[in-house]
RNA sequence: UGGGGCGUCGCCAAGCGGUAAGGCACUGGGUUUUGAUCCCAGCAUUCCCAGGUUCGAAUCCUGGCGCCCCAGCCA
């Protein structure tokens, strides 16, 4: 099913006003702070923006919700380009900051002045919340609410020049004191910051706009049709088509909420996920154990996946908590089509083939993917000594272990069906070595009178290449960290990232470029790093495969190998 | 206990008065030189609860219950 084929009441709201006549054409924006990186959160936001305009012939706008200088840099903007791109959009020349906006928005407060519809109010900040009242009592009109619009206008321009400090003064807009909706209650609709460097306007205003009042004036100058946001927004929805619909903007969009994602075993909130960067917890935004999309993409995901991922979650007004399952089932889903196989081996155990015919080829031909032949194949070195990982052998195997065993026979995946004569170890008893014989009349065929049930991977001892693979797990080891009041870094998985240095590959696979993917097979999905080097190539576990072995021997599925 | 939302399978989610889609997960079985993939089958007599309207209700009405959001000069 492809992404669009799904529908959602936010789709059906837009097809009925384009049946209707309402709007001959959609519009629809994707408005990020730059305050930090993109995560999933932001991509179901994204799909639903670039994804229902696509659909429907409108357009996309990428605007940078840039009201709050403190919190945003460069850095933010270029990486929420760089996400949005990889996930698959465009936005052509349609790139906007609300900044852009500036000068516009401050004559629109004009405006607001002159209809007596704002007000400048000279009370602080904690003022400002004691007159507010509270969820349950009325606030209290500001003593400055009733000032002329002459004084209103002659203080609001002085803001602007910059004659009182940070927090002396503030526009609000004359609504309601009493509303039982608390975004109505006099609202602030610009704040005074002096000295902060805004990315994009540098200097030039001491004064800022709030969300509340650049957001619906950012959408109607851009002619956006659907203005989506996220469930907290609906309290301010009065707010936005109060100030849509008494400034002088060519139209009133209209806003239309959906419920954020949320996502077990993870954090969603910026705030949290800037302090597990900052404070070291992970190597940074693009740490492949990060809901990130930088995180996601460096752990292997592709566009494809995080898409269809979105779309299998769907949009609705109820609040959920998604299972990671989902999201590996679509990299799954995604990479095993699309990833070409090879072979890896983990953790070496030495496995040394007695009895090789002379005429035993020195290389394996072996298939790319198994379903697809026009993936081709390729050429795997191969030798008496191989190494074969040291979960594939058990000197006593639980019941139903179909690998190799004292005695034993197993196939070696694209080559022999061997038998395990001999087992070596050092003086601590630690397995370190196998002696096996090869069946010579198994190489492409299965052994006459009996079934081997066993296959495993190996690699070529003289030809594998050394490497370091990181395997990652979640983030947390809860579904909901820091639910129920506790310090969400209590509930950090400290088995999160395994580190393996001593891991053997087959030889191609040392020259596979940064951000190559591959099923390592029997293993799991593994993209390639770009820190690699060549002497250390570098290897990223994306997602195990499914697992139900592992499962039933009581292993949790997403753990992979243990060993 | 003010205001705004939401409650359909373990998790998502269709459903829009005509007799409970689909996905993920799970359980069986088949194919398989990846314990993968793939295939086939199973998985809500019931939709938060209780009344009511109707020939007929997850859908309409009434009353409860539960959960989420809002008291930043954050977004």
């Amino acid at each position: 099913m492809s992404d669009s084929a799904r529908t959602n009441f936010i789709r059906q709201i837009i097809q009925d006003d384009l049946a209707s006549g309402k709007h001959a054409a959609i519009r629809t924006r994707f408005p990020p702070e730059p305050n930090g990186y993109l995560h999933i959160g932001h991509a179901k936001s994204i799909v639903l923006n670039f994804g229902v305009a696509q659909d429907f012939g409108g357009t996309c706008n990428l605007r940078f919700d840039d009201t709050n200088p403190h919190k945003e840099n460069l850095e933010f903007v270029e990486s929420i380009k760089a996400d949005v791109r990889w996930l698959g959009y465009a936005w052509g020349e349609r790139v906007y900051f609300a900044s852009d906006y500036f000068e516009r928005l401050y004559g629109f407060a004009e405006e607001l002045i002159q209809q007596g519809l704002a007000y400048v109010c000279d009370l602080d900040a904690e003022e400002t919340r004691a007159y507010r009242g509270t969820l349950t009592e009325p606030g209290r009109d500001s003593p400055y609410r009733d000032r002329t619009v002459e004084q209103n206008l002659d203080l609001f321009r002085r803001m602007r020049a910059g004659e009182f400090p940070d927090g002396a003064r503030t526009l609000r807009a004359k609504i309601d004191m009493a509303s039982p909706n608390i975004n109505l209650r006099d609202p602030v609709l610009y704040r005074i910051r002096h000295g902060v460097i805004h990315h994009q306007t540098g200097s030039e205003w001491c004064l800022y706009p709030t969300y509340d009042y650049t957001h619906p004036i950012s959408d109607a100058l851009e002619g956006i049709t659907h203005s989506l946001c996220t469930l907290e927004f609906e309290d301010h929805r009065p707010l936005y088509d109060w100030v849509v619909a008494r400034v002088s903007v060519p139209c009133r969009p209209r806003q239309i909420e959906f419920s954020r994602l949320n996502l077990e075993y993870t954090v969603m909130s910026k705030r949290l996920l800037t302090q597990l960067v900052e404070e070291g917890i992970v190597e940074g935004w693009d740490d492949p154990r990060m809901p990130t999309l930088a995180g996601l993409r460096r752990r292997g995901f592709t566009p494809e996946a995080v898409r269809e991922f979105c779309a299998r979650i769907g949009v609705t007004k109820a609040d959920n908590l998604v299972e990671m399952g989902v999201l590996e089932s679509a990299i799954r889903d995604d990479l095993d089509n699309s990833a070409p196989r090879a072979m890896a081996v983990l953790h070496p155990l030495r496995v040394v083939l007695t009895n090789l015919p002379p005429d035993a080829p020195s290389t394996i031909t072996a298939q790319n993917h198994p379903k697809h032949a026009h993936m081709g194949t390729r050429e795997v070195p191969f030798g008496a000594e191989l190494c074969i990982d040291r979960s594939d052998f058990e000197e006593e195997p639980p019941k139903g272990f179909k690998r190799l065993v004292p005695g034993g026979e197993v196939r070696l995946r694209n080559a022999y069906v061997i038998r395990c004569d001999e087992v070596i170890k050092d003086g601590a008893g630690e397995v370190i070595e196998l002696r096996c014989s090869v069946d010579p009349d198994t190489l492409g065929k299965n052994p006459e009178g009996r079934k081997v049930k066993g296959v495993i991977h190996w690699v070529s001892a003289q030809h594998g290449v050394r490497a370091e693979v990181r395997l990652y797990d979640r983030l947390f080891s809860t579904p909901q960290p820091g639910s129920g009041g506790s310090d969400f870094r209590d509930d950090l998985n400290p088995d999160s990232l395994r580190t393996l240095t001593g891991c053997l590959l087959e030889p191609g696979l040392a020259a596979a470029m940064p951000g190559a993917r591959f099923q390592f097979e029997r293993e799991g999905y593994f993209v390639k790093d770009g820190d690699s080097t060549l002497e250390r190539p570098l290897f990223n576990r994306a997602v195990t495969l499914r697992d139900t072995w592992g499962q039933a021997q009581g292993g949790r599925q997403g753990q992979g190998r243990r060993r």
